[in-house]
DNA sequence: CTCAGTGCAAAGGATTTGCATGCCG
DNA sequence: CGGCATGCAAATCCTTTGCACTGAG
């Protein structure tokens, strides 16, 4: 698992022309084991000791060679996840008021039905679609 | 039509106690005439003559009184659209390369069986769900 | 006269970049 | 050796804020 996990991601990086350095593996084994989306300050928290741009830059890096995702919420922070492929599909539950999001998961019925729906519309509006995005956005259980 | 968005803009910001100053009205105005999300500088662009500080301030205010609804797309733009009370539910079509959102919606019943689906997982997850957000996220056709 | 709204300029805060150093190939 | 990765510090860029001024009630 965590070592499909690593071999993945290396093999991406090598296929864009990078190198899988201990940061990137450290920042990939991070998002793997917090298991939802991460603020920069977070992952600077957690793992004290690297440069703040060090973080930056391997995480724009991470995210060319798409092992990683950066999302926006509501804020102005961006987050970070695992890709998808390193994962699974899901989408996310937004909390206005402390930011944290969580992930979540549709019944396979619910999310191939909006798949559906959802190309009809790139048909009708010839847009060229590579992926959806779907959140809920409220109070999360902490915070209500 | 544009009476009544005037009037319902001016009374939400009555019950909030602001008032519906010309710069309010004259954003208000410009996003109608849009029709689709903007960014700062581009409401500037549209309508110069305004401080950038009172375009900010007055966005900001226009929010807080529920008139105008501030999202953010894959960048770091804040964007701004008319509330939904003064238009009508819909999704985006997000542009990676140019960064243009344009609006679309879901046929009735699609719409429908999606809310469904996330008031499940609203339920399952004890999360207060205030709305969700859909986007497709890709190229636009002008850019593809 | 009072107080909110406005413009201008400066401050904030997340993110990026320049540069010197260190390390892997 | 050569070149990318890293740390540090300075620079950027969107956004917010302080302050003095103006205008409506």
């Amino acid at each position: 698992m965590a070592t499909d996990l690593h071999a993945t991601a290396a093999s991406r990086l090598r296929e864009d022309g990078q190198r899988y350095t201990p940061r990137r593996r450290a920042l990939v084994e991070l998002l793997a084991e917090v298991d939802q989306p991460c603020t920069i300050p977070q992952l600077l928290e957690l793992r004290s000791g690297m440069a703040q741009s060090s973080v930056y830059r391997n995480l724009a890096v991470l995210e060319r060679a798409g092992v990683v995702h950066r999302i926006m919420t509501t804020d102005e922070f961006g987050r970070y996840e695992l890709a998808e492929h390193l994962t699974e599909h899901h989408h996310h539950l937004i909390c206005e008021t402390c930011g944290d999001v969580t992930d979540f998961t549709l019944p396979s019925d619910a999310e191939a039905d909006l798949e559906a729906a959802l190309e009809k519309v790139a048909r009708r509006t010839a847009f060229q679609a590579q992926h959806h995005r779907l959140d809920l956005v409220g109070t999360c259980p902490r915070c209500s």
